[in-house]
DNA sequence: ATAGGTACTTACCAAAAGGTGCATACTGGA
DNA sequence: TCCAGTATGCACCTTTTGGTAAGTACCTAT
């Protein structure tokens, strides 16, 4: 029974990056500012309410900044924040294992019926 | 429309290492082999279907191994495959992550409403 | 005037993830 | 004998998550 909630960083870090979205958006938010749309854009097949929540949250967690111009029509920038940023370092690593062994989890994944290849959809 | 389902590898990891309890399993494994109760005591609050099941999958996807010492009474012991040894060494990064900003976490989890200290139940 | 783009919001629904509790087959201790 | 512990399976239910489709307020181009 510790004071804590988590019992290691992990679970820490995986309660800030574990939505579906969440791993995508920080990656096209580490190299530049985007614009909502340009966003949705980017990731291809996500809906208005996903995209919208979930950067809530990181807004929320304090990993992304939204800028809104007050414009007509609407114009919104999303950008990491320095917080955001150690995050997406401590990320790399992972995202890094991912790619090189990416053929072989996506063999785990279609095995298992979890639909990872049905994102190209 | 990509051949591969996964954008970038941060997805590909995740799909891997994105059950409630697999985290902790592979942390708890890290350092050594487990027995199936020492594991789930080590754990604190995992039910036995849901350790099982996230050991299996762990277990299907080359991650953790699975010594079945066929006495009676069952005696079972898990460890990290050389392929989960490079997931954790590749976690090892975003896990200091949420320790260094632990706190940080907890608070903003506790903000909405996410039960992060009710682990501790 | 109508269609389409901007950045969202809301209500409703389906699917997945997770949790509870009981059952197994067998042994050893009280 | 009866209960506890070993590692698991199974059926059922609730919670969480994600998805769809529509609507908002305002603008520009056709």
């Amino acid at each position: 029974m510790t004071t804590s909630g988590f019992n290691c960083g992990l679970d820490a870090a995986l309660a800030v990056i574990g939505g579906k979205w969440k791993p995508l958006i920080l990656f096209h938010l580490a190299h530049e500012s985007r614009r909502y749309g340009d966003l949705r854009r980017a990731i291809g097949n996500v809906s208005d309410k996903m995209l919208i929540q979930q950067l809530r949250e990181l807004e929320a967690d304090g990993i992304v900044d939204r800028l809104d111009f007050k414009e007509i029509p609407p114009k919104v920038e999303y950008s990491l924040t320095a917080f955001g940023q150690t995050l997406a370092e401590a990320l790399k690593p992972l995202c890094a294992w991912g790619t090189e062994h990416m053929t072989e989890v996506e063999k785990l994944m279609s095995r298992r019926g979890t639909s990872a290849a049905e994102n190209a959809a």
